[in-house]
DNA sequence: ACATGCAATCCCACATCATGGGAAGCAAGT
DNA sequence: ACTTGCTTCCCATGATGTGGGATTGCATGT
């Protein structure tokens, strides 16, 4: 289940994926993992998941409890993850999704790509929602990096399963397809209770100047708050928001030209 | 240079230690790096450079700029930084370190230790200092960490160059060795101009139920604000945020009892 | 235009290094 | 006391990562 992540690159890795497949266990739930449980989820020996983790402890991408000899997300991960963080800009975002969660009255989500998923990264609200993961075929924020996604990223073609989550979501590649089609024609994305019951979301791209999104931006509330009266009105909102992020994030070489 | 971080762990592993130090490459400086850089700075051949680059990439821990070629931290990294960070609670220490650093006029800082490296996680400034690395024998924040060192990560003599930044910078680890007995003794520790010229930072732990620093808590400033007048209210100003922050950082199970 | 240098990328034979089975040691549950 | 499940170490096997070299492409300098 955990290993779609790192699916190609036949050529000289397997220890190395395997070892980045370990800390890409960490994100599904809570607790501390033992060296067990790593093995288990990633079908490999016991010995080969204990020698790994204590190969990432060794590095401070683990931590273990003293007390129960579990692993966690070690302070080397806090610190390169503190450093890209910085190096994106992504702190110059927070105020600006403040400012756009307290207009609307929804929650304001930046989230960007990380292979098959969208992840959020920085957030209007103080729920901390940052650091989720969501697929990309049922959520508005993942319809709008897969409608611009850059050709590197792979298309909709790249993610097989298409799991459902609600009776809505969308599982046939080929209707994927056309809502993607549907996204670039209205350049939003709209998610209607298809992760979940009860929650709407409208998503706009932050495009970089060769015309793919670098991030998307979301509205999320519930289906009262994002009526169809106000949907042109949250969407004005919304890529108000995505222009002024552009400026933010993206470098003056990266951005596209002012007048489109 | 950059391969001190991963000195021992001789069982298993190579190919993985060997990656994990290409991530560790992004730290130093600015730009992007080459495959040929890394091999560079790891002392390994472009192969194999190359080789771990690409699994890297295709894992999303780097990310390559389509018009140079060369790597950066990528979508991954940040991810799972996040996720570790709100793990820790440390988007939690945002607030009452931007009180302090109010309070106080001065600059507050939260590091957590990684390796031999003290690694501050959050600020109380605007200033994006977050992020950084510093040595452990020439801060305030490295000394209360060295001080009150967990067993596992090791004492003074596990850091062995100690290079100096300025005339003041203590060189001897004996000397280092009797100035974190002073720093045990008065339970806070001073850094007057031994990483850079005209800053003085005081430095006090976050300490855990078994009485070792999960964090070190900095306030930081020019010699004209931290006075030996003003020392005494200040590490009072700074021990109630530590104390705060043991509250708000630590599961009840790890804290310490609240009297002392 | 041509030469030169540097870097990315790919290929392949070799032997080093990761692999997983096994077993010892420990803690907790039945 | 017996069982269960875990961490941890050891070791023979061969799969896997290694680095030299060849190739291509993109600059820069002449």
């Amino acid at each position: 289940m955990t290993e779609a992540v790192t699916a190609r690159a036949p050529g000289g890795a397997q220890a190395v994926r395997r070892a980045l497949d370990v800390l890409h266990c960490f994100h599904d739930n809570g607790p501390d993992l033992s060296a067990s449980d790593l093995a288990r989820r990633l079908e490999l020996s016991v010995s080969t998941a204990h020698r790994l983790a204590r190969t990432l402890l060794g590095a401070g991408f683990l931590e273990q409890d003293p007390r129960t000899a579990r692993y966690r997300l070690g302070p080397a991960v806090t610190e390169l993850g503190r450093l890209s963080y910085h190096q994106r800009g992504l702190h110059l975002a927070a105020p600006e999704l403040a400012d756009l969660a307290e207009r609307t009255g929804a929650t304001a989500d930046l989230a960007l790509r990380s292979g098959p998923h969208a992840v959020i990264v920085a957030g209007g609200s103080v729920t901390p929602k940052v650091g989720l993961r969501r697929p990309l075929h049922s959520t508005a924020l993942g319809k709008v990096l897969l409608a611009w996604a850059r050709p590197g990223d792979g298309g909709p073609e790249s993610l097989p399963p298409l799991p459902a989550f609600t009776d809505r979501t969308i599982v046939e590649p080929a209707a994927l397809e056309a809502e993607l089609v549907r996204v670039r024609a209205e350049a939003y994305a709209l998610n209607d209770g298809e992760s979940a019951h009860g929650v709407r979301t409208l998503a706009v791209p932050v495009l970089d100047g060769a015309g793919y999104a670098r991030f998307a931006l979301a509205v999320r509330a519930t289906p009262s708050l994002i009526t169809a009266e106000r949907t042109e009105w949250l969407l004005t909102e919304a890529r108000s928001c995505a222009r002024a992020l552009e400026v933010l994030l993206l470098s003056p070489a990266e951005r596209r030209p002012p007048a489109r």
